[in-house]
DNA sequence: AAGGACTTAGAGATTACGTCA
DNA sequence: ACTGACGTAATCTCTAAGTCC
């Protein structure tokens, strides 16, 4: 996402600096705003963020720096467990295990509820055993004819999910067989939690891009009035300069480092009468209303020849 | 090498369900 | 008990990339 503003001559093309090209995604937040300032002979196009806020990224991705303590593959649940402790109650033994990736949620009349408190009928694990056995369609494919019925995963399931999701937000078929089973799911619902997952990502990381952009067009709103105000004022001074005939050539000069304008005499000018000087409260030496220090003009104008 | 048919994975949009106030 | 809002699992459609012929 790219904001591009230039103040200045319209007809010079805005340039950005590809920071990370590796990083060129959408939640890539290292947009920048320009500001083109300056007169012909100085062009500068410089990429600057408008805030001294770094760019804000959400820590919602699996590429997050964010140190974990126990990777997914290193977490164990005790009803994951080798042995008979992981074997479904009701008589559906281990070998249904494998059915664990043919289940069928369409059931809401549990007899039984699996460790990760997914509800499924025995009925429905039968069926899915016998469409094993027979090599027949499985639930994975189609829905056994039936609506869809929506099921719940667990907490742990989805903090499985989750800390499996900060490794990597998308998988190969192997990791998803392999969530699955861990899981007690079937490889699609796997996979559809990994889409919904992207896409609440995605979706969580456009409202922070939205409000960053709100709050540098706010920046900038701020910035164009104190420069509107700021061009008033030369106006103002170069109508009263041509009033007092007298006085000297207004030299604009922009700070390097800020690009600010502002307003000088010549330095001989400087010192023609005390009138004049007092009445533009230009009297010498005058140094840069810039915030960040007091350059002096002479060093500015000295530093201009000889660059 | 070029191009069409097919497969696959992912994104985006939408629907449908469960939960809660 | 009813209802609307909300979160999210599930589905549908489209597209891009890869593979095969």
């Amino acid at each position: 996402m790219e904001l591009a503003l230039s103040l200045g001559d319209p007809s010079k093309p805005f340039k950005f600096i590809d920071k990370n090209p590796t990083m060129s995604t959408s939640r890539d937040l290292g947009f920048c705003i320009g500001l083109r300032t300056g007169s012909p002979a100085q062009e500068v196009t410089q990429e600057r963020r408008v805030s001294s806020d770094p760019p804000l990224q959400l820590d919602l991705l699996p590429f997050s720096p964010v140190p974990r303590p126990t990777p997914p593959s290193q977490l164990r649940f005790p009803w994951l467990a080798d042995g008979p402790g992981n074997r479904f109650p009701g008589g559906v033994t281990e070998e249904v295990d494998e059915g664990a990736s043919l289940s069928s949620p369409n059931s809401t009349t549990s007899s039984f509820q699996m460790d990760f408190g997914i509800g499924r009928s025995k009925r429905d694990f039968d069926l899915e055993v016998e469409n094993e056995r027979t090599g027949s369609k499985t639930s994975d494919d189609e829905d056994n004819g039936l609506t869809r019925k929506k099921l719940r995963l667990s907490k742990e399931q989805s903090a499985f999910l989750e800390e499996s999701f900060k490794e990597h937000n998308t998988l190969n078929p192997k990791q998803k067989l392999g969530l699955a089973k861990q899981l007690n799911l079937r490889p699609r619902q796997v996979e559809v939690w990994f889409q919904n997952r992207r896409a609440r990502t995605k979706l969580k990381q456009t409202e922070v891009d939205c409000e960053y952009l709100k709050r540098c067009c706010e920046t900038l709103t701020e910035e164009n009035r104190r420069l509107q105000k700021e061009l008033q004022e030369l106006r103002a001074l170069k109508s009263s300069q041509s009033f007092y005939m007298q006085l000297p050539a207004t030299t604009l000069t922009m700070c390097p480092s800020c690009e600010r304008v502002a307003t000088s005499t010549s330095s001989s000018a400087a010192t023609t009468t005390a009138t004049t000087s007092s009445a533009l409260s230009l009297s010498k030496p005058r140094s840069y209303p810039f915030p960040h220090g007091s350059i002096h003009m002479s060093q500015v104008q000295a530093h201009q020849a000889t660059s």
